[in-house]
DNA sequence: CGTAGTGTTGAGTCAAGTCAATGGTTGTGG
DNA sequence: CCACAACCATTGACTTGACTCAACACTACG
């Protein structure tokens, strides 16, 4: 008798901003799917391939990520328990990048048919995986200004804000902190550093007093300090309900 | 009598990746819209303000951009004529970034209501604008990768090179090469450089026969190597039409 | 022509990168 | 339960790609 239904959290998420009615949610569950249990580093997409399913994060952390011509990664996306990693793909006819996981994961895979035809037969649905799909390219566009324009410091501080923003809006942030599933080599390919100025610049942002590690894990001791260290404003992530979308 | 209607270009630019009937392409043209000829540097788009109406560039270029908190300005992406600057807002409630005229532009305003209306009573043009919305939420992704680990000289060769091939799958680039509407400050803003390292870079692609200029003019004498010189490869643009999405 | 916006060039600086050594943590298998 | 291996983080010394500042040149346009 299962507690929770693997595709809770994704309800969840959509229904943070966009209206969904108990059918609605209902609809979303019955779609057909399998979870899986996989390792660390497992490729949920691959770049060139087609898309012929859409994984949803259950449990653990997922990233984007693109490899140059000189091999070095740019991770562009994080993504957390309810996050349904191929919206960004399942529309389009091959992957034009990668997705792995970032942690040991549960994900739940559902077919790509499937997921079509529900977005095509229930408009608020529908409407619901457009609202996220817009809102994660939003979020890639503040990585762009965060890689672009800001130094060091604050391009850590910011992502670490957008991490911790997230996970609360889905209850999956402790009071003042979070668990950070990254090692600084991967944090560095988030923000364009390598992982030897990630270390300092930690060391700087706790020398400050605006974060306290322990571990893998992150606390802000002072919110409205390290959400200034980052010029972090969380309109781009657009938690509030989409009234007039629906 | 117009010998070309405002909205064909949009049409065209939908019709690249998803298929389109004759009465869609109709239906599209038929949008309520007025055509506004607005000067450069204009706004489409401000930050933080409820999107009323969706502006199709039909003639100009444009541009998204952000400002960070110390005044710096990154540049998100370009927008070329066919474009709708607004498919990434019309779904969500508040603008998270401005989007800017580069040139003189003619811009057809189709209200919200409307736009939103057809999208969702007509299914395959629902299935167009969602994928043209993928589609730049690739470009973004790239520009991530690009600003995050290239170098400069890939940087903006990546730039040149990516403008070059929208334009040309629109038939609005000439044989070689095409007009660059962008000063080379408002070019470094796009790729997370200041403008005297844009002007260093280009002096040296220059000489190296990369690229050919003349005043704001562009011209590639060899496609391959510029293409290598900016790591691009043209896959994330989905030029292809998106069969199975239709 | 004058002026404002661009683009170019040189000289000097600095933030972040590179290279390399050391130290700490975690997990595993003998 | 210990020992080893693999991975990760830290630190120091040095380098470098891109930035800053500043002067000057070009161009378009009234």
């Amino acid at each position: 008798m299962p507690t929770k239904h693997p595709l809770d959290l994704l309800v969840r998420s959509l229904a943070l901003r966009s209206p969904l009615t108990a059918s609605d949610r209902q609809a979303i569950c019955d779609l057909p799917h399998v979870v899986q249990a996989l390792d660390p580093a497992s490729y949920l997409v691959r770049e060139g391939e087609p898309p012929y399913r859409c994984g949803v994060l259950v449990t653990g952390f997922a990233y984007r990520q693109k490899i140059t011509r000189t091999g070095a990664r740019q991770i562009i996306s994080l993504h957390i328990p309810g996050d349904a990693v191929d919206f960004q793909n399942i529309f389009l006819d091959v992957a034009d990048h990668n997705v792995q996981l970032l942690t040991r994961a549960e994900v739940a895979f559902v077919p790509r048919e499937a997921l079509q035809q529900l977005v095509r037969d229930n408009d608020r649905i529908g409407t619901a995986v457009f609202v996220k799909s817009l809102i994660e390219g939003s979020i890639f566009r503040e990585w762009v200004v965060n890689v672009g324009r800001r130094a060091a410091r604050e391009r850590i501080a910011h992502l670490l804000c957008e991490l911790g923003a997230r996970l609360d809006a889905m209850g999956l942030a402790e009071e003042y902190g979070y668990e950070l599933p990254m090692t600084q080599e991967e944090l560095g390919d988030a923000v364009g550093l390598t992982p030897v100025h990630v270390s300092r610049t930690l060391k700087d942002l706790s020398a400050d007093g605006l974060i306290v590690r322990n571990k893998r894990s992150i606390a802000f001791p002072d919110w409205r300090r390290i959400r200034e260290a980052g010029d972090f404003y969380e309109r781009y992530l657009h938690l509030a309900p989409q009234h007039s979308a629906g």
